[in-house]
DNA sequence: GGGACTAGTTGAAATTGTCAATTATTGTTC
DNA sequence: GAACAATAATTGACAATTTCAACTAGTCCC
């Protein structure tokens, strides 16, 4: 390889870094990451027990342990412990599934909905202050197409 | 609250999780990870080394480890443990930047260069699997999306 | 009823994240 | 130019997270 060549593959590699569509969904994850925790730690919250507990608030037959865990992509071990921590503080019931005397259904408490609401509004917060320099119509876009790659 | 409306209340909790940028991007994130490491194992690289090595082939003076920190999101000490690895693979270097004796510049052996192509290819090829149903046109639109968000 | 499989749980081991302290060097200020 | 605050890299300690294997109880299928 001639030398001029050598420079050339070496100098667009930060530019293929920049590029790369893992890299800038890593580094914009842990942005994203880093301010949804901060704004939600007043309220005794991160964003994973902000997850399941917004899961929890979903319909009145909450979701499965084993639904939280692919949904969020965690082990199922991991669950438990974000489901202990919540259910002591009173934000979240276990309930037997009555068509599965296996599984355990998540839902929300009034607490825990109530919470939920304050938590849903600091997140927000957090987001628009993220993606300030995104018009609405290309935030919906963003959603779309990473959509399409989180739930293939 | 009328039942119908705290009905209401719950029912869209999931909906919006699944519109949530910060959700979508933190589960798009898990699986490009998954699908990176994976693809990286056979060449003894993870993710996080692989974009150490990829900076490093960057131009002929490398990134400081500093600036390795900043733009990976990492704390220093672990820039240190990630540049001690690759170095002891002889994969990069630790050079003194003449401009600022406390500084290290890291660059990229020849070695390091030639594993990098091996590993960009790798690293783009679970990329393509990862993000099989979008276009090339649709891809450039996220990036260019994902990068206001990751460099604001 | 027996055997394969699944949901939840526990606990241990490995990896990663966070933070304070230290050394060497730089930049700034009087 | 001596004194002082600030910065780059490093170390080591500690917390948090991830990953796995094993276990119990329940389901499904034959």
């Amino acid at each position: 390889m001639a030398k001029s060549d050598a420079a050339a593959a070496q100098s667009d590699a930060r530019a293929r870094l920049t590029d790369d569509v893992s890299f800038l969904l890593a580094r914009a994850n842990a942005l994203s990451l880093a301010a949804g925790n901060a704004a939600l730690a007043a309220l005794g919250l991160k964003v994973r027990s902000y997850s399941v507990l917004a899961l929890a608030c979903d319909t009145a037959a909450g979701p499965s342990q084993r639904e939280l865990a692919e949904f969020l992509r965690l082990d199922p071990s991991q669950v438990v412990a974000l489901v202990d921590d919540l259910q002591r503080r009173g934000l979240i019931e276990r309930r037997p599934d009555p068509a599965d005397r296996r599984a355990n259904v998540v839902v929300a408490t009034a607490d825990g909905l109530a919470l939920h609401a304050r938590a849903l509004a600091a997140a927000e917060a957090a987001e628009r202050d993220l993606h300030g320099n995104l018009s609405v119509a290309e935030r919906a876009q963003l959603a779309e197409l990473l959509r399409r790659i989180a739930f293939p």
